[in-house]
DNA sequence: CGACGTGTAAC
DNA sequence: CCTTTTACACGTCG
């Protein structure tokens, strides 16, 4: 279940007197006023050439008189989200949110494996999401997660495809290979420059060949998701690491003035460590320096839950990595905590449910 | 095998 | 002129 272009729809509910406008939710960096890059645009900008992604600057050129641009609001995104998965909680056997706006649902005991009661529960849902909240989603259903994802995807807005097991070869043959979930651009190019261009011809090809380009694993990897297998379940998974990264008023490489952002940062990820109640082993910082290539330093220590190590540690990396590129001026910097240890007897519904279905 | 850094991908 | 957050795989090193 995917919910259509998330972020401007619920604006356009919040404040019904945009709704049939274009909607441009932004990620303002603060570098200059219009600094940063379009989170989610709805249909009617997508029509004007402005979707995720494009700079902002770039997104006010094609907009027209009546587009309104709007700066991103997650906090209020996350409730209208959490009401959601709230409510398609109790149509499946497990629910597992893979972000904000997307959730995969184990519908296999609930339709007794019959895909016109799938059908039916999505169409259920879907009732559901537009009356309680007002708004429109796009399911897929599949025989797996990969081919519902696919699906999910095959028609939007407010689109509803399902995928049987009999009409996955029929449904991957001559698909672009960047339909694939998990091919991105660089592994397309890659592929094409196989002379592989479609899932079936994906699923053809000489396993060697591809293992020459991508090592065994991948190689594997690729023909099984061509194939449109996948045996991953449905469940939620615990959260791997947490990071804030942010953007310098300028480009620099002044330490008190790199540290002070990193600071910052840190309070918001002191928030989620606590909500999250979770240790962590391993503090790491982001650099990403004015060609936007982007650098890590990180390191392992005995856990800890406490800011304030993460923020020491942090500044020892810091200055390793400016000692070791003298000559980097920086624009944006980030914190990351990894190797996450949660404390026992979580209380949220959501940990309950990631405990009861992982046993 | 764990730690560390990079690349790719998706949202 | 160019955002944010997370996951995961892989190579390398000790």
């Amino acid at each position: 279940m995917d919910l259509d272009s998330f972020y401007a729809a619920v604006e356009e509910k919040r404040n019904p007197s945009i709704a049939g406008k274009p909607i441009v939710i932004c990620v303002f960096s603060g570098r200059s006023a219009d600094s940063g890059a379009v989170a989610t645009a709805n249909y009617k900008a997508r029509e004007l050439g402005i979707k995720a992604g494009v700079p902002i600057v770039a997104a006010k050129r094609l907009a027209n008189e009546e587009t309104v641009f709007l700066k991103n609001d997650i906090e209020y995104y996350r409730d209208v989200s959490e009401r959601i998965m709230d409510l398609i909680e109790d149509e499946c056997d497990a629910l597992e949110q893979a972000s904000v706006d997307e959730a995969y649902m184990d519908v296999t005991k609930k339709s007794s494996g019959i895909w016109e009661n799938a059908e039916a529960i999505a169409i259920a849902i879907k009732n559901k999401i537009k009356e309680q909240e007002g708004l429109t989603c796009s399911i897929g259903i599949g025989p797996n997660k990969l081919v519902a994802k696919m699906a999910s995807k095959a028609k939007k807005p407010d689109g509803l495809t399902v995928i049987r097991q009999e009409e996955v070869e029929k449904f991957l043959e001559n698909l672009d290979i960047r339909k694939i979930h998990g091919i991105g651009s660089k592994t397309a190019e890659s592929l094409n420059s196989l002379g592989i261009k479609t899932a079936n011809q994906l699923a053809a090809s000489d396993p060697l060949k591809l293992e020459e380009q991508f090592g065994k694993n991948k190689a594997r990897l690729l023909q099984e998701k061509a194939r449109g297998h996948d045996e991953s379940p449905v469940e939620q998974k615990e959260t791997q690491q947490i990071s804030r990264i942010g953007t310098l008023k300028e480009d620099t490489r002044g330490q008190e003035i790199i540290f002070e952002k990193i600071k910052e940062l840190a309070q918001g990820m002191k928030r989620k460590i606590e909500k999250k109640k979770v240790y962590f082993r391993t503090v790491g910082i982001i650099a990403i320096d004015t060609g936007l290539e982007t650098q890590t330093r990180s390191e392992t220590m005995a856990e800890t839950d406490d800011i304030n190590i993460a923020l020491l540690c942090a500044r020892h990396l810091l200055e390793k990595f400016l000692e070791e590129n003298p000559k980097k001026r920086l624009r944006r910097v980030g914190i990351r905590i990894s190797n996450l240890l949660y404390k026992k007897e979580q209380t949220s519904l959501g940990d309950f449910a990631q405990r009861y279905f992982t046993r």
